[in-house]
Parts: C-alpha cells; sequence; structure tokens
DNA sequence: TTGAAAGCGGTACCAA
DNA sequence: TTGGTACCGCTTTCAA
C-alpha cells in the first residue's frame, strides 16, 4: 500500500515513503473517485459512455491530483510511439545540425519528437545505440552513415530507416534513400561564371563524393571557353581552404568553387590577408549554404542543400511508416551573393 | 496465434498478417527454445541460475531471431529511462544548438540519449509538449525559458527540471538552477582593453539579462581612467550590428562591447565596407564565442560560456537525480583574438 | 536450476 | 452507462 500526501501549495502528489515525485496514475484517481479504471480512462478521452456529472467529476479529480499521462505505457499498448530517431555526425556546426533542427521544427507540427544521436565510430556501437532505441521509436532519420553496409549493421532493428544524403548506400538498399543532386546547383554556378566571363575556373576539394556533381556539371558545359582546373585538396575545413590560398592565386585562376562553404571562408580570411579583392580579383563559390555565407566579407556565393524538401520527406514516411523501400532525389540550387 | 516466417537471409522475423515489422519478443524466445520467459531473461542478461547448455541454446535462439529488447517496456517495468530532455530555443545557428550539441556528446558517454523539444511560445504548449514526455524522460533541462512562472508551468509535471541560464527565474525556484556569470569575463576583456590603452568604451545591447554583467565588470573598473559609452539596440542579431556602424563610429569610441556575437559581426561587416580598420581603430568584443569568430575577418574576440562545466553538471544531475533544488554558478571567459 | 505470476500504466474489448 | 479484465514486453520475487 502507497501513502500519499499533498505536497505544499503546487498540488503535486508525492508518495510519503520516498523523495523520488510519484506520478499519479490512472488508478489512483480511479480510487480517489470511487470508480473504476475504465471509467476515468472514458472521461479523459472525453469517450462517449459516460454520464455528464461522473465526468465532471473524474476531470476534476485529475486537475487536481496533477494527472500526467505516462507516455511509454501508451505506447507500449499501442505499440507505436510518437518519438523519431535522428543519426547525425559530430562535426560542430556543421550543416548536420543545421538539418537536423530544420527537421526537429517540422516534426513538432506533427506532433513528433525527436530523439537524436551521435553516430558512433563502430558498426557494433552504432547498432546498439540504435537498439536502445527499440520501442520507442518507429522511424529513425540517419544524417550521417559510414562505409557500412546496412543490411549487415541494421539487422532485425525493428526501426523503419531512412537515409538521407548517404551516398555510397547501394541503390539497391531496402532502407529508404533521400538522395540529393549535388550537380544541379553546381551546374548553375558554373554557368553563372562562365556569363560573367570568367574562363579559367579551379575545383578545391578531395576526391570523395562531391567530385561526381562537380564533373557532372562541368561536362555539361563542354565546348564552351573555359578552362577546368582542379587542386586537390584531402581536408574539407577552414583550414584547408585557408592554406590552398597561395597555390591558388598562383594557378591564375579568375574562379574557384570549393566542396565546402569551411574551405571556402578559410579562402576568403587568406584572401582577406593578402589583399586580394574578391569577387574582382577572383570568383568564389562554396558548398552547403551555411547560414555564415550571409555574415562573411564578401557574403559567400554557395549551393543550398534542399533541407526543407528533403525532411517534409521524413516527415511523410514517419507518418505512413512505408512497407517498401523508396528512393528519391531532390535538386540543390545556387545561392548567388558578393562573392561572384 | 501469430505465425512467424524467416524474412530472407538477413534473418528478420515478419509477422506474415501484415507488413509490419513484428520485434521478436522475450516470450516468442522463450516458445522457440521451449523454456520459460525467465530462464529466457536470465540467459540474456547472465545472470546466475542456469545451465550452459541451457543458456547457450538461448542466446543463440535470440541471435537467430534478431531479438531486440524493447526499452519502452523495460522503461515502464524499471519506472526510469535513459532517455533526458533538452528544450532549447529556435534561433538557428545559436548558442542553444551548440549547447545542445555538447551535451548530446556527453550524455551519450553515459548512456543517456536527448529527446529534443524547442520552447513552445505560450505556457500551455510548453506544458503540453512536456507532457508528452512524461515517462519516457526523467531529467529535463531547460536551454531557454521565458517570463513564465515555472512553479505554474510544471505544476505536477513527474520529471525533474534544470534551468540553465534563464537569468529571470527567481532565486527561490525550486528547480535546480545552473547560472552563468556574465561579469567575469566581461571583466577581463574590459581589463584587456584598458590595459591596451582604450579609454572609450562603448556597450552596444539591449536593456536586458546581459546588461547586469556588464555594468558589474565595469563597476570594477571605476575610478581608471576610461569612459563608458551605450549605445541602445533593440535587436542582438547581426542586421542590427550592421545598422549601429555608423553611429558608433561617430561616437568616436576606441573600443566596442556587443551584447552577441553575431551583432559583432555585423559591425565587422560594417567595418569592412566602409574601410575601417580592426582593431587599429576600433576593438571589437562579441559574446557567446560562436565558433564562426575563430573564423571571422578579423576573427572575433568574445567572451565564453562555460558549457563543459555546465552541461557536467546537468549530467551529473541526470545520474543521480538530486531530490532538492540546487543552484550553481559557473563564469565565463574571455578570449582574445585579432580584433582587440 | 527453473518457472509461475505479479506488476509497471494505459487501452479497449466484452459482458453486465 | 459502467466495470472487469486481458493485454503491450520486460523485470523480479517467490516458490517449486
Amino acid at each position: 500500500m502507497t501513502f500519499y500526501a499533498m505536497y505544499n501549495r503546487c498540488q503535486r502528489w508525492r508518495s510519503i515513503e520516498s523523495d523520488k515525485i510519484m506520478a499519479v496514475t490512472l488508478k489512483q484517481i480511479a480510487e480517489e473517485a470511487g470508480v473504476s479504471i475504465r471509467t476515468v480512462n472514458r472521461a479523459l478521452k472525453e469517450q462517449t459512455g459516460i454520464g455528464d456529472v461522473k465526468r465532471q467529476e473524474i476531470l476534476e479529480a485529475a486537475a487536481r491530483m496533477g494527472y500526467i499521462p505516462n507516455i511509454a505505457a501508451r505506447n507500449l499498448r499501442l505499440r507505436k510511439s510518437s518519438f523519431v530517431g535522428i543519426v547525425t555526425g559530430t562535426v560542430e556546426n556543421d550543416i548536420f545540425i543545421r538539418k537536423s533542427h530544420d527537421l526537429q521544427q517540422r516534426l513538432e507540427v506533427h506532433g513528433f519528437f525527436p530523439i537524436v544521436g551521435i553516430l558512433q565510430n563502430s558498426p557494433e556501437a552504432a547498432r546498439t545505440m540504435l537498439s536502445e532505441w527499440a520501442g520507442m521509436v518507429d522511424t529513425v532519420a540517419l544524417f550521417a552513415w559510414r562505409d557500412w553496409l546496412p543490411e549487415d549493421v541494421l539487422v532485425s532493428l525493428p526501426q523503419q530507416f531512412v537515409f538521407v544524403d548517404c551516398p555510397m548506400i547501394s541503390p539497391k538498399c531496402k532502407f529508404h534513400q533521400i538522395k540529393i543532386d549535388r550537380s544541379s546547383g553546381i551546374k548553375d554556378a558554373i554557368l553563372f561564371l562562365l556569363e560573367s566571363g570568367r574562363s579559367r575556373i579551379v575545383r578545391c576539394g578531395s576526391i570523395g563524393s562531391r567530385v561526381e556533381g562537380v564533373e557532372k556539371a562541368f561536362r555539361s558545359f563542354r565546348g564552351r571557353d573555359a578552362e577546368k582546373i582542379l587542386i586537390e585538396t584531402g581536408g574539407s575545413e577552414f583550414e584547408d581552404g585557408y592554406k590552398l590560398g597561395k597555390s591558388l592565386m598562383e594557378s591564375k585562376a579568375d574562379a574557384v568553387f570549393f566542396d565546402t562553404d569551411r574551405m571556402a571562408f578559410g579562402f576568403l580570411k587568406y584572401a582577406w590577408e593578402a589583399g586580394i579583392r574578391i569577387p574582382d580579383d577572383i570568383a568564389v563559390v562554396g558548398f552547403d549554404d551555411d547560414p555564415w555565407g550571409n555574415y562573411s566579407c564578401p557574403s559567400l556565393s554557395t549551393v543550398a542543400h534542399p533541407i526543407a524538401e528533403v525532411n517534409e520527406k521524413i516527415v511523410e514516411l514517419t507518418e505512413r511508416r512505408s512497407a517498401s523501400a523508396e528512393t528519391i532525389i531532390f535538386p540543390t540550387k545556387f545561392v548567388q551573393r558578393q562573392s561572384v
């Protein structure tokens, strides 16, 4: 038997035995109101089949005792949940964070809340994390992934998985995939550079996932009077762009396309220190649409991810839990600012 | 009765009746292995009191069937959870995001996962959101709050609440509070400005929470040969700092302290366009330690929040669920970069 | 060494 | 209009 006492004026109920706050349950309300649990349930759910007087009594008792339904119990019984998993990468201030923040806002509109996690370094650890979410989360959106076989890592996990912009996943993967067509925005960027009279266009970046988009974009301009130069670099961070400054200027390029905005910002810093004028001496385009591109000196032209479209799709999948794996591609967009 | 079938080579079990993936339960493993649920539980939990042969059989069956424990059910039974609520503000790319991302990483180290939400506009909506987390989350860290009485909004919610850097909360509030002493870092910033020969120091910001820290810092330098000027501004964003540029330069100040880094970045842009040299013409200090301060031209001196200390404290509270409300204050720190 | 059974809190079918 | 009760999946006490 448990004894309860009013907990000062804020009307919170506590167990006398422990300091732990006991949440009020349907059973307690039923005892208080002298009815059955089922009746309390009906009153709170505003279902029919209950007298107005009794309903009022029960609602008052519930309010007085400060009843808060236990969502874990409800989810268990209904075998569904209002939580959605989001897995992101670790890089601070990276686009992952913006993407997941946008998704968070969209999910809330539809009554879902995100459970967030950072992608682990080993497939075992990643799997463990996702297992920890079993029963709490029906859908998991993966904004980051590594060179693992999804089928192996996710075997027998009960959730629905949505891979977002994870290019290494094979097309016949049996999980949902939302892909991003990097080349569309890059194409527009290069077109803009060509039309504004630039002819020696450098790409700075690593041999990685973003190459294909750039190559595809460049190919579609074959025959135009422009030269494509590649300066390879391992990294994709601010420092990498900064260090590239010297060799970049020596290449006599009149436009440069960076694989990430962060690299572009690094080059902006180099240019600022070296007295290079942008865009007069060289035009600069980044990739990611980091919000800081609005504020840099000069503001940075870039290629934007289709964040809104991607996240709306995730919300849609969350709501209907599609049985068969879906694949959908959204295009990127060129954003013109001061640096071109 | 439910029928199961092997789901192709990945060994996932499905109910034949529906497309919905049925998670394998202890009961199913028990039936498969011909033992009781309790025995399966003992085997999986690696408890004593079970024969080695039987344990091996059960573990194999569980692995073969792809057993994933249902955390919602476990939490319900144990009346505790491995999830922690985090409530943030809405501003994109704001410090909220960095704080919560750091907390996320620290929580994961201790086996917790965040459930994240954005602070709603009305107290009712905020309360509804937190109710939705009842039973899922034992502790909620609030990185944002409004001008509401916590006692009223949070009445009878079963979780433990930690207010982080929410200055308007009264000291005798019966929830945990982690406060930030803004003046300590500002004091060091001003000291640096004085020692580097500046004497006309402007503060740009709104009459709000951050005033006190600045005033306190200035007071401790009374008697020194320096003049304090206040330029009041409503906002705290990039545009606000940009717009302030003109009147700021007209004030003949030789140093300026902004309430937020974002405002400082706005002023940096103005200075860049107007040909004002920083720090030669005027020294600039921001507040928040936005990572972009490393990359701006020039890099921005600022005052940093004690994010690590605050978040370690939250983790500690999460782990021991303190019964009595605790209040703790951490100091801010001056970060010197190119702009001073 | 094993298993039956009583919960955790909420939902909803079925009978009264 | 009501209430009894069997779940959801997991944990743990207690008895065999």
